[in-house]
DNA sequence: ATTGAAGCGGAGGTGCGCCTCCGCTAGAGT
DNA sequence: ACTCTAGCGGAGGCGCACCTCCGCTTCAAT
């Protein structure tokens, strides 16, 4: 849906039909999807999946004949936004640009666990997402380090596994997942 | 199985039969049940369960009637030998002391998603088993802090939940999962 | 050794999600 | 307006996991 300059986002528009009804039904089924796997992971039913979009079982199995084809497109299509965003922080101090980058990446997590989970990892998917994603938010890290606002012996990766991991869990409030976030980015962080 | 002196651990001796064969019965549904959730998560099947176990159908819902009740008899055994581990480290360090009993923590978080996963946060035995996990680890963190190797500005739930976050993610490699937890602890971490 | 009751196991009924298939509908080109 | 084809929907067959039920086995107390 979200266009953006990175490879990931042509997965998404790839599939998409071209006919009015079908492409209608193409986005229905993708946000019922998401919004399903938000609410039951990866053992969202797929006749469930239909229902909340409005459509028959039968044109889920068309736009997405195996209950990968589905996952993937869910997870390529959130991957393609959290790259977009990305590009708007260009203008902002390094080391909010990078915190307000991981807020929003917090927020695409839990729907990537469940795509994770349901593909067990193996999708060369995830190898294309990967690169998106890095090439989107790496930048933020590095400007962050050559300020000197990041340490330096780390490196994205183990910083996308660090948020991903703290936002993954269930917290009494959002009062202690911001604490708790904030504490590891203490870890991060360098001066101050 | 592990006898400690904390709450939870009543909960599974108060469920293990007398005789002796439904007592080996008993262990090794428990033992094979831990395996099929380290394995397939809350989804595990019952029936494999039972297979693994050696056992039939019948007998594992004679001891766990419910799905409910297998999933909490685990997770309370796994709480209970967690208490356990917390009282040998007595002796040691307070920030090698904290360290190490969060390590033995981590390892117990497969299996604690799984639960919490299934369970849905909706059982009364979580309480016992956060009020027993912070009788034993509590006192870690908080002779940690008195020395002033922790900050003060955090309890101990926080940690907890900082740990399982991480510790819950998929690294590239334990090298990777070392590094970032180790960053996060750093954040905890007060005078070098 | 006897016996009664506690425990065992797995066949089979039930329900649910997966997926296919095909008669019907409605968009798009002329 | 007409047509023809891409797209639609959902009934129904299939398989798997859940759970019950009851005849058989094993323990342990006398």
């Amino acid at each position: 849906m979200t266009a953006t300059p990175f490879p990931v986002s042509e997965i998404v528009a790839a599939r998409r039909p071209h006919r009015k009804d079908a492409a209608r039904n193409y986005d229905a089924l993708l946000d019922a999807a998401r919004e399903a796997f938000t609410e039951h992971g990866a053992d969202a039913s797929l006749e469930d999946i239909a229902r909340r979009a409005g459509v028959g079982i039968g044109t889920l199995y068309r736009n997405f004949p195996t209950r990968r084809d589905l996952f993937e497109t869910v997870y390529a299509d959130e991957v393609a936004a959290l790259c977009g965003a990305a590009l708007e922080l260009a203008d902002r101090e390094p080391w909010e640009a990078l915190t307000a980058w991981l807020g929003r990446f917090a927020g695409y997590m839990v729907t990537k666990r469940a795509v994770r989970e349901a593909l067990n990892g193996e999708s060369d998917i995830f190898q294309t997402c990967r690169e998106s994603m890095y090439a989107a938010g790496g930048p933020l890290l590095e400007r962050a380090q050559r300020v000197g606002a990041a340490r330096t012996d780390m490196d994205f990766g183990d910083l996308l596994r660090l948020v991903a991991g703290i936002t993954a869990t269930n917290f009494e409030d959002a009062a202690q997942r911001d604490r708790v976030l904030s504490i590891a980015l203490d870890g991060v962080r360098t001066g101050r």
